[in-house]
DNA sequence: ATCTATTAATAATC
DNA sequence: TGATTATTAATAGAT
């Protein structure tokens, strides 16, 4: 609105630049006060100029600083509504995480399979077969280990037996009794080799199998 | 700039005001974006709607607090001028009083009267001439009470005197001594009737005389 | 500062 | 609200 449409950018002419800013102050001021009056408005507008000089306006009705308490208060309960908002939509996030994370153990264990289609079913079959040769050459590998560290110790002990029944068979040519049965020490009970293998809860949440297409997160 | 020229003038229809309201809120935010833009000034403006919404635009270079904190800082720069200036004004002007009424008492000692016209010289003689009676009349008024109070007090003390000489005789008929010259007590010595009259320097500094055309204030 | 040719803002209207 | 447009208001450039 002048001789000429101007670009909106900083005009490099110092000069011409603060014209403009005092053309420009007066008529933002004019357009505050009109705001204020016609719409019964409550502005503050302070401006410093590019030399740092102060310019403000404010209306009539109140002062800057009451104005600035009144801005400050609400920005501050934004400010909390705004993190309470952020938190709200955390929680919910992670709800939805932990829904599909229990319906994937479900149907890990058999139940809920209703929503899943053939290619589904398939890939989750495959998986857990993977899954059960993977347990069942771990219990294999624990089982083996097991056995291996028992025999050593059960050889262990019988040697040990053995020294301290001679040690005692000597004592007893001084004293007068012997134990002469070290076989009476043969192993452990049978039930020790008896895993509880029934399915259970396992507490997996939060646990990824890498499973194909439920898409947790 | 509208179909119709309108008052600046509170619209009274609330839908019509809050339509015109962000019409020219966003107006006026325009203006502060394009004067910090052309201008390379700073700019924070903060707008409640007459129903207590809040608006604010601020450029982008800073924050709304950090515009207030540098206003609060200027306006209280301005206030302790101010206050200063204020304080300079009437330093200046205590100075000039000051001025004034030495000089009044050196006319009213008889030095300095060159300024003055025949009018003001034939003023400042009657003044004097009337303060002059004034005094007289003080002093005479003051030396008459005085000597009556000293007259009371000698009468008291010679009555006081005789009492006790009295008692004296009575109690040297005792123990054999007496002084009976009583008019021994005759009064002060006269030098206390010299009151001073010489000029000095009184300390007469803001006391008005209301004398004429001096014009001290 | 003041003046105007222009552009920009906006009041009324839909 | 959102878009349109006849008007008024703001102002860029010149003096």
């Amino acid at each position: 609105m002048g001789r000429g449409k101007i670009e909106i950018k900083k005009i490099e002419n110092a000069t011409n630049r603060q014209v403009t800013y005092s053309k420009r102050r007066a008529g933002i001021m004019k357009k505050a006060t009109e705001l204020t009056v016609l719409c019964d408005a409550q502005v503050s507008l302070i401006m410093f100029s590019s030399t740092s000089k102060l310019s403000e306006f404010c209306s009539p009705s109140t002062d800057t600083k009451s104005i600035f308490d009144r801005y400050q208060k609400l920005m501050e309960v934004d400010l909390w509504s705004d993190q309470y908002e952020r938190m709200k939509k955390t929680l919910s996030h992670l709800k939805e995480i932990n829904r599909n994370l229990r319906r994937e153990i479900r149907q890990r264990m058999g139940e809920e399979l209703e929503g899943l289609d053939f290619n589904e079913l398939r890939g989750l079959e495959q998986n857990m077969d993977e899954a059960l040769k993977g347990v069942r050459n771990r219990k294999y590998h624990v089982i083996t280990t097991q056995t291996d560290t028992y025999k050593k110790k059960v050889k262990q002990s019988n040697e040990a037996n053995i020294t301290l029944l001679r040690e005692v068979a000597m004592e007893g040519e001084h004293y007068g009794f012997v134990d002469d049965d070290p076989s009476s020490y043969e192993g452990p009970p049978s039930h020790m080799f008896e895993f509880r293998l029934q399915p259970n809860q396992p507490n997996l949440h939060g646990v990824g199998y890498g499973s194909h297409d439920l898409r947790l997160a």
